[in-house]
DNA sequence: CTAGGAGTTCGAGTCGGCTCTAGCTCAAGT
DNA sequence: ACTTGAGCTAGAGCCGACTCGAACTCCTAG
């Protein structure tokens, strides 16, 4: 094993602990997505802290909410260069929330639809099959001439 | 003008009333992404209808409900082959309901996150960067230690 | 001593979804 | 007659975000 020493991970602990492949994490660490360096042990091997683990996990997060790679860096070089640029950093964090949000609403409609579909199959199957003239192409094969289809 | 027959449309017109590029237009055919064929007329040129139209904008809004491309020719093959594929079609557009909803359940927990942070970064500027010890880095640089923060 | 497993670098490859280029044909307007 | 603009095809290129391969170095256990 690993010299359990403090708190040091390897790069295969911090995989397990943040739900990336450890490709991933080296890749990210070349796209300077760090806020603060990786040590090395001598050999060469990554050394990582809990503090790297936050720190992916919150951008795990981002990533997940859709920030784009360069956007995550954008926000790490601000963390780099210390705290007087928190107002860069919220900013950055309004501008995402914001589009996170559009996101939502708009995946809010598409429900709408995509739900409003699956009814009409549901009725259509469970009570007729018919097999009438007027289901050749479907129930609702294109029934976006419903409200909130623009 | 083009011949304003019936409700005849050119791709450029099928591409505002849809909102994708023609070049998007002429790949989602060669994809299969057209439940029926588009005529052409005498000279090669592509002439579309409102139910192009129609089943086009159905098409981007699962496009922008995250529903990849092979899924979404998957369910235009259905269409194709007729009424008695319904079960099917409901399936498939009961698996990705499920799919969008599990992520915007995430997406909502993204934004957990991510108005708390954006709170920490308002309550730390506006009511106090008195330039302490205790904000060298951030007032919460790494605040993944929250509530719902795995 | 040697085999295994985990780590390293660098660069190439993959995948999804477009996006664009080159070289061509039409049809209409001036 | 000629230019302009929209369309056509086939195929290449691009972008984002990984993902993998080759070739090598360690360390540890058997």
């Amino acid at each position: 094993m690993l010299g359990d020493m403090s708190g040091d991970l390897t790069i295969g602990q911090v995989a397990g602990r943040t739900g990336l492949s450890v490709h991933t994490l080296r890749f990210y660490e070349r796209e300077g997505i760090l806020a603060d360096p990786v040590r090395r042990e001598p050999g060469g091997r990554r050394v990582y802290g809990e503090h790297h683990v936050e720190w992916l996990n919150l951008c795990v997060l981002l990533r997940a909410s859709g920030m784009p790679l360069p956007a995550i860096r954008e926000y790490t070089e601000l963390v780099r260069r210390g705290g007087h640029t928190a107002a860069e950093r919220l900013a950055l964090l309004r501008a995402h929330r914001d589009r996170v949000r559009e996101r939502m609403a708009r995946l809010d409609e598409c429900m709408d639809l995509i739900e409003f579909k699956i009814r009409v199959y549901e009725d259509h199957l469970e009570q007729g099959p018919p097999e009438g003239e007027h289901l050749c192409g479907a129930p609702a094969e294109e029934p976006a001439a419903h409200p909130a289809a623009s």
